[in-house]
DNA sequence: ATTGACGCTACATATTTAGTAGCATACTTT
DNA sequence: AAAGTATGCTACTAAATATGTAGCGTCAAT
């Protein structure tokens, strides 16, 4: 399964999550991403690049069509995660 | 986003998907996960049961329902992910 | 009793990430 | 022209995480 290689990094999901509201600077991604380290910033953005689903414009970082096409799949997931995540808190799953 | 923090993490989604096709002893698993090292798989395994997502049963580790759901969800993605990667390929921007 | 499979832990090593500083370039303001 | 500010990004050390290997305790069958 490519995509899990791909994804299956930390941040990774995060910056696709990140860019899918609005494109973003460098810097403004790294904030928006709880400082992450820029080095891994960086890594990460390089990946995203390569393979076709990020895109440095004039605005900064961006989504391409294709990472747009997954962070909305992304998007009905999570809109599914929710749901779940709030059955967890009711039967207290979550603790630790 | 609730579901990022618990898959984008190394081998949690990989994980998810082997459980999807069987169910699989704590050795076997490990093996179809290129021999992940036991501390990981355990630390995971230990995650995944407590969002009730993964269950150890007679047969070994398996998905719960919503485990299953999930995987499911997965398994689109996948499917959108498998064309994706051809167009890559073709245009070599996966080598490096 | 020994063998073998199970889930899992211990611990030392290697790899990855975090955290901070700063460089090189460009554009803007003074 | 000088100084300030923003950009993307690299360097380098410390901390966190993963790997790799050994092995423990339990159980079932031989």
């Amino acid at each position: 399964m490519v995509l899990l290689d791909v994804l299956g990094q930390r941040w990774t999901l995060r910056l696709l999550w990140e860019l899918s509201h609005d494109p973003a600077t460098f810097r403004v991604l790294r904030a928006r991403c709880d400082d992450v380290s820029p080095t891994v910033l960086n890594q990460r953005l390089k990946e995203l690049r390569g393979l076709g689903l990020v895109d440095l414009g004039e605005s900064g970082y961006e989504l391409t069509s294709i990472g747009m096409a997954l962070a909305a799949k992304f998007a009905s997931l999570d809109a599914w995660a929710n749901q779940w995540a709030q059955n967890l808190e009711k039967h207290d799953v979550l603790k630790d």
